[in-house]
DNA sequence: CCGTATCCCAATAGATACTG
DNA sequence: CAGTATCTATTGGGATACGG
């Protein structure tokens, strides 16, 4: 123990000090996933996808207010290459594409859940 | 029910259809969230801080790898203004100010485990 | 219907130098 | 020791137009 650094404040065992930092720490996990989440239309998409299950392309255009075409094949893409949704491309004309969360997309969900929680717990803190 | 939506995933009690749109669904509670803890360097002061408990913004500068000056004090204050840490001056010569976590604060980990669990999760999946 | 390519703007963050 | 002020670089997001 670093004699420095002689705190009360006992750490739980699932985060205690020696898993917070360094390279591979609970910093870089957490900043990992931030990352996977962060941008504009990510959780409109992620939550629309949960809700509805497979979906067109042109539907998550209509029913996500205020996004844009370009927005929201960026962000489609972006979700698909971290291997949160999949998505099928049936082949017909006119063209007809679908998403859907992937296992991994579905164990997100925890984490928004819990991100929900703080959020509504915060306002009854002070 | 909308005819055009028949789906047969069901979500689940805590998190519906319509708890997840609208403009104060579950959108955006996580944004909220997610805006707090969205900075370069707020995750790394964050772990510092409850593994440490309270501390002084020098040990911080020295402790946190590649963080400047400016870059410290710009993220506690937004910390502060969010309510996840508090700081204290101590109002000696030379000057001495600590920052820690707040009960707010301390309320956020339950989300930065379960991003950490994700993390972990995601290895292993595919 | 679905996707791409350009160009532009605002927000974020970093380098550096300075003050009580 | 703790914090501030400028200036600049980079990033993310958006408007628009075009293509398969």
């Amino acid at each position: 123990m670093d004699p420095a650094r002689t705190h009360k404040k006992v750490p739980v065992a699932e985060l205690n000090r020696s898993a917070c930092l360094g390279p591979d720490g609970a910093v870089a996990q957490v900043t990992r996933c931030l990352k996977m989440i962060s941008g504009r239309w990510k959780l409109p998409i992620l939550f629309r996808l949960y809700a509805d299950g497979m979906q067109r392309s042109s539907l998550l255009l209509r029913d996500i207010p205020d996004i844009s075409q370009k927005m929201l094949t960026q962000h489609l893409r972006e979700l698909e290459a971290d291997g949160l949704i999949r998505r099928t491309d049936f082949g017909e004309k006119p063209p007809r594409v679908e998403y859907r969360l992937t296992d991994r997309g579905e164990g997100l969900m925890p984490v928004l859940l819990s991100a929900r929680q703080f959020s509504e717990d915060y306002d009854q803190l002070a």
